[in-house]
DNA sequence: CAGGCTACCAAACAAGTGTTTGCTATGGCA
DNA sequence: TGCCATAGCAAACACTTGTTTGGTAGCCTG
């Protein structure tokens, strides 16, 4: 999508200049998406934005690289989205995690192709040396949760790291099985979180 | 393993029949799920059994054949366990959920190859179109749970679909974090059923 | 107008992919 | 002894992969 060449545009900061790296971006992330890392060769890549399979090598200088970057801007995605979720919210612990929980659905579920890459459905489909690195960046964004977990107000001998796997399983399982209409986010969100309430 | 060639083995029942497909049956499993399906080659698999490429296509007819092969037997280990499990059950409805869990949990997190592979993670590495051959032969087995979930007594407005794709959520997430020792997929299960009891 | 930088083209590279084909050693059966 | 299915070898097929290399338009600066 949005990946026709813009060959006759005088404009010197639109032809030139750093849209066509994010071009490639995009790109990217959706042929990843669809059809995972691998499933996805440089040509396609390359030529889905109207350029040869040799050029992209100037912006990024491997392919690996390229899925990195996609990674990155993933996550920052669903940080971006809890920020502002927070942000908004009162003190009330359950209602801060509801939230959370929303925002990481909504972005999970309907948030584009950069989203939908950081799913562990994707892992098998990288290379085995990038997966340490992709996770790490992953394991930043999943803090925010934990402590949003800590400040709960749980049982006592309420396991809260298996509280926390319990329910990112829950949120992330659901890319699995979702299909828009029937279900909103915040349907989710909600439900999830009733069901771990006590 | 258990990849050795016994070229010198006099019991003709040994050396011929049906044994060397096991092995590339074994080998494919392995394989696939260290590696993913397109990051194992007919080489390497033809190799793990001390056989070459082309002698692979004897046994099956394309690797999406051995797939699908391979496959199939992981999900029968699943419905293998289960059905063990829930027979030396009593009538309690949570605790026949409880023990089907522990059950799953025991085969996703130590079942060996075969069950590895029925995992979600690995979707994104199968070719598209066998996507929805393998989903179907999940979709049946996750059937089991339904009606174990169906004879739950839960509050009048919990939604059951939703309790099931939370607590499926619950359960196969633990794949990606995982790792022997700290806990037994028997600790597991109690712990996910207790938090969705109230 | 000269020089250099940006962004890309054109073409090839070596390696790896699933699969097909023709042939052959082996053992069981008539 | 002759025959035939089994199980695998050896070698190639056509194709795709990520990546490299040398060249070259077009623009900006001096």
């Amino acid at each position: 999508m949005a990946a026709t060449a813009r060959k006759l545009e005088t404009r010197a900061s639109e032809s030139r200049g750093e849209n066509r790296r994010e071009a490639l971006l995009d790109a990217a992330a959706a042929m990843f998406a669809a059809k995972g890392y691998d499933g996805t060769s440089i040509r396609d890549i390359a030529g889905a934005v109207g350029m040869l399979p040799g050029s992209l090598y100037y912006h990024f200088k491997s392919k690996d690289e390229l899925l990195l970057a996609v990674y990155r801007n993933g996550v920052a995605r669903f940080e971006a989205a809890i920020d502002a979720a927070l942000g908004s919210t009162a003190g009330d612990p359950w209602q801060a995690i509801e939230a959370a929980c929303a925002a990481h659905l909504a972005i999970l579920l309907d948030g584009g192709d950069y989203a939908r890459i950081v799913s562990p459905e994707f892992v098998r489909s990288f290379p085995p040396d990038m997966v340490p690195v992709l996770n790490a960046e992953r394991d930043r964004y999943e803090r925010h949760f934990e402590k949003l977990i800590a400040a709960l107000p749980l049982d006592p001998e309420t396991d809260r790291w298996l509280f926390k796997v319990a329910l990112f399983g829950s949120l992330n399982w659901s890319q699995t099985w979702y299909r828009k209409g029937r279900y909103t986010p915040g349907d989710l969100a909600s439900a999830f979180i009733a069901m771990l309430r006590k």
